[in-house]
DNA sequence: GAAAATATGGAGATCATCTCCATTTGTCAA
DNA sequence: TTGACAAATGGAGATGATCTCCATATTTTC
């Protein structure tokens, strides 16, 4: 979908040490609190350099994320092949809930990303989206589900979920959450 | 709760004045867009008194929201006090988007003062927490509520509506959502 | 291998946040 | 009233993060 423009092979490398080393941030949970200009001298650039690439740090967060968003994505698609499509729904969005539980950066990324309110809505925002909207879809063609909620719906509550990471009995009510969200959607009768 | 230290009069009156063109402001929409610092210029007080008086935006933020806060938390338990349990938990909820829709500003409040990292969880916040908490008790006790679900996981839902605001279709998703969490509450049979 | 295109880095401009304290204002006891 | 003490003020400037600019360096192309 991004417009390949070939990258000339310095660029590229720097680019490439860029996301290497917030990676590393990232999952050391400080990636928040660090000055956006020391990822600059972590992976041995220049700031200019790092603003080329990444204007923002949001942009730099989503490119750190741009593999594990594609990775649930092709997880739901994955699920919704090989199960029926309201457990489909069910297990990715119990899985989500892990995968933010396992992975500290990740809920602040995604509540970041979403909150962004810079217009541009980041690309993996988007295909996230479009992967619970195709969950839902599928499950109210197969008549598990109701057709009368937006599946948006799904996406505010995975938004709470996300954005509310710090709470001190966090995953039991993220659990519940969900809980409340399958069973709301289950087709009356 | 608050200890009352009597406040001389014309830092009563500058705090005052400070809440009254904070309110302005927000009202407007622009709370989080202005310079902190210009809201000491809009009152017409020096920034040392802004800073003396409100150490944070969110802090400003929580003070021109209080009273706001505080009648949420009146009309719950007003509500509590007319309606049927589960019938005055679905009553506020919807109220709440209600709400959220018609003040631009609250939304954002609301998102910032639940997602403040800072510790001290904000008065207001934690006051509407419980009156959630107590009305899903309630409804509990009535028996017309499940009761294995916690209820933060309410409050997690609230959080999305209100931190996703500017999504196209809110109203629409936020009503679904609630929708799916009042019927995801209802005990099973 | 030379010219053109592309990318670099880091000094310093810019900008919001916050502090400090010499001065002003209010309070209260006598 | 008034004097003395406490409380509050304001705004200049310190601080520190973000971002720009452009002379130089590297890569690509022909």
């Amino acid at each position: 979908m991004t417009a390949d423009k070939p990258l000339r092979a310095d660029a590229r490398r720097n680019r490439d040490v860029l996301i290497a080393k917030a990676r590393e941030v990232f999952d050391s949970g400080g990636f928040f609190d660090l000055r956006f200009d020391d990822f600059a001298r972590l992976a041995g650039v220049g700031t200019g350099t790092l603003y080329r690439h990444f204007p923002t740090r949001e942009a730099l967060a989503e490119a750190v994320y741009h593999g594990e968003v594609a990775a649930l994505c092709a997880r739901a698609r994955q699920l919704q092949a090989t199960l029926p499509a309201a457990e489909a729904l069910a297990t990715f969005l119990r899985g989500m809930v892990d995968h933010i539980d396992a992975h500290e950066g990740l809920a602040r990324t995604l509540a970041t990303l979403w909150a962004d309110r810079s217009g541009a809505l980041a690309e993996g925002s988007r295909a996230l989206e479009h992967a619970v909207t195709d969950l839902v879809a599928a499950a109210v063609r197969d008549g598990g589900v109701r057709d009368d909620v937006d599946a948006g719906a799904v996406m505010m509550a995975l938004h709470g979920i996300g954005a509310a990471h710090d709470r001190p009995n966090w995953r039991a009510e993220a659990d519940d959450l969900i809980t409340l969200v399958l069973d709301g959607l289950r087709r009356p009768q």
